[in-house]
RNA sequence: UGGGGCGUCGACAAACGGCAAGUCAGGAGACUUUGGAUCUCCCAUCUGGAGGUUCGAAUCCUCCCGCCCCAGCCA
């Protein structure tokens, strides 16, 4: 490992497992786990949370479960246990043998239930679930024991023992916790810890009709798995007592919960069910939506592994609640494109442009290079002939003052060609509309070159008309208009801040020939505009590009204050 | 009004009683065959506020203020 490899990221949370270390707790063991309930696809909270993970597991020598806690067999599907494992996958961790399912502890977690009712610290209730609510009391008012709760321990063992055989409906009876329905930790006021369900489990079927709530089967999990420290979600901070409060009666293996903040992204949205709903309403184009903040979603639009484990890594852990700012994610990603990307051409709005002292009928092969911060990419031929595209963006009739790039009567440089300057503006009579630039060049320059030294103060990209391919490109922009998604006005939902304008798609842009076969999920920097991933909607004749991420624009941050300043 | 947390630059985030790191964003400049990349410099005399302890406080104590989470048979 390099030096710049090496840097340690610390964090609370690191800080208490070197802690625990030094003390010789756990037999100087680290084991953690990820366990996300399959009931969607992960996003890239999720992301940060398995970076932790997996990665303290990484450092400290230890190991890391990947366990799905499929104790609603309700929500949960197939689906989402593939794709998650895909997700995870991809992020680039590994989990070896311990692929686990809270469901493989059914078993044992039904006969820790038993022990609980036998010490007299569980009891059947039959109160409603409305009748549950009441009776739990508010934040402020202390909650009332169910009339259910003193039922003797032969009475709530059959009892229970007919609830797993199935012989009452769904929601007619709980088993719950006999703690304190005075706590101020409404957790702790008898929280049910099985409900019956008839329903079909993705992985168990129908051979059970009840299952354990959260509390109940993650704190077992854990402490089956030997997991020694159990990170999770500033949320379920309120859940420890009961956490503890279980293995304590227990008696058995002990982890220790630490609670970090969970991650939120300007302009986007993190929360399960507001990803949901924007899928289920048709708001984006499913899971994979190159705009989603999905794992799906992100290597979709073109994110590397890389450059999101990076990301992962600089936003640190702590227990406040914080927003980081989507520029951070977006830095990651150049960042990395930067180094890696191969460079060509490519002509999003074309605008044609017909170099008049240039042989009709000749083609030249010009040298290009593919990555200029990596000599080791090498380079290619790039065609060049009479007539061009070049951006309808790179070239102004009434150039504003600080824009450098093509106008009536001024010169500019095409990139690896040669200087070009524009003798003539094409319009069409009705319109008005430029249609075609007519220019001379220079053959002294060939390469972009001048021998004489003559600065120009642009270089541009271009294609060669008749060599070019066309392509679909798709640009994205942020889902969300505000930063903060959920600041609506009354009676509207984070819903009415979605961006109408976060895609759009280009149809008769031209890339240069050498992209004729480019595969699915390949990057490239298309020079000047920024980086694109080969889409999978892609196929033989018709080649489909996502925009991952512009470049950094200096012109366009010039032009948006000159805008301001008028 | 109960319980649990949290307040350090525009955004993240270090500092663990010894004199406020770093990163992103932003600004200025250099360089440039990508207005990219790269490089240089600037950007908290101050840590939610007020007191107190101490030679010394972001760090310890007290009291305020603000924000987040909890009343699923969801996780």
């Amino acid at each position: 490992m390099t030096s710049s490899e090496s840097k340690r990221y610390s964090d609370f949370i690191r800080d208490i497992i070197t802690g625990d270390l030094v003390a010789g707790k756990n037999n100087s063991r680290v084991h953690t786990r990820f366990p996300p309930e399959p009931n969607g696809y992960l996003h890239i909270g999720h992301a940060k949370s398995i970076c932790l993970n997996f990665g303290i597991a990484a450092e400290f020598g230890g190991l890391c479960n990947l366990r799905f806690d499929d104790t609603n067999p309700v929500k949960e599907e197939v689906e989402y246990v593939e794709s998650i494992i895909e997700d995870v996958r991809w992020l680039g961790f590994d989990w070896g043998d311990r692929l686990c399912y809270a469901s493989d502890y059914f078993e044992q977690m039904y006969q820790y239930a038993v022990e609980l009712i036998k010490m007299g610290k569980a009891y059947i209730c039959d109160l409603s679930a409305d009748e549950i609510r009441e009776y739990r009391g508010t934040l402020i008012e202390p909650g009332k024991e169910s009339p259910y709760r003193n039922r003797s321990v032969e009475v709530n063992l059959d009892l229970f023992s007919r609830m797993r055989t199935g012989e009452f409906p769904d929601g007619s009876r709980t088993l719950r916790a006999k703690i304190d329905m005075s706590s101020g930790n409404i957790n702790m006021r008898d929280p049910v810890i099985y409900r019956i369900l008839h329903a079909r489990h993705h992985r168990t079927g129908n051979t059970w009709c009840v299952y354990p709530m959260y509390d109940f089967a993650h704190c077992i999990s854990d402490s089956v798995e030997r997991i020694t420290h159990s990170i999770c979600t500033l949320e379920f901070e309120d859940h420890r007592p009961l956490y503890d409060w279980f293995l304590y009666q227990l008696n058995i293996y002990h982890p220790q919960q630490i609670e970090f903040a969970r991650l939120n992204l300007s302009y986007t949205v993190l929360s399960k069910r507001k990803l949901v709903e924007l899928v289920e309403g048709g708001y984006v184009i499913g899971w994979d939506d190159p705009r989603m903040p999905t794992i799906a979603g992100l290597r979709r639009r073109g994110f590397t592994t890389e450059s999101v484990v990076n990301f992962c890594e600089r936003i640190g852990v702590a227990k406040r609640d914080s927003i980081v700012d989507i520029a951070l994610l977006e830095h990651c990603l150049r960042e990395d494109l930067n180094k890696r990307a191969p460079r060509i051409m490519a002509v999003l709005r074309p605008l044609r442009v017909v170099i008049v002292n240039y042989p009709e009928d000749k083609t030249e092969e010009l040298d290009a290079i593919n990555n200029p911060e990596d000599q080791g990419m090498g380079t290619r031929k790039v065609p060049f002939s009479r007539v061009l595209y070049i951006e309808r963006d790179d070239f102004r009739e009434d150039p504003p003052k600080e824009f450098f790039r093509l106008a009536p009567g001024r010169e500019v440089r095409l990139r690896y060609a040669y200087y070009i300057r524009c003798a003539e503006v094409i319009k069409d009579n009705k319109t008005g509309e430029i249609i075609e630039l007519r220019c001379t060049y220079d053959p002294q320059t060939r390469g972009g070159d001048s021998s004489d030294r003559r600065k120009v103060k642009a270089t541009l990209h271009w294609v060669s008309a008749k060599h070019a391919i066309e392509a679909e490109v798709r640009l994205y922009d942020h889902l969300f208009l505000k930063a903060d998604p959920n600041e609506v006005e009354e009676s509207k939902d984070f819903k009415s801040n979605i961006n109408p304008k976060s895609m759009g798609a280009l149809n008769s842009c031209r890339v240069e020939p050498s992209l004729a076969n480019a595969k699915p999920d390949s990057r490239y920097q298309f020079e000047r505009l920024g980086y694109f991933c080969v889409d999978p909607d892609s196929s033989k004749n018709k080649l489909v590009f996502n925009r991952t991420v512009t470049l950094r624009d200096t012109w366009a941050k010039i032009e948006k204050k000159q805008k301001i300043g008028s």
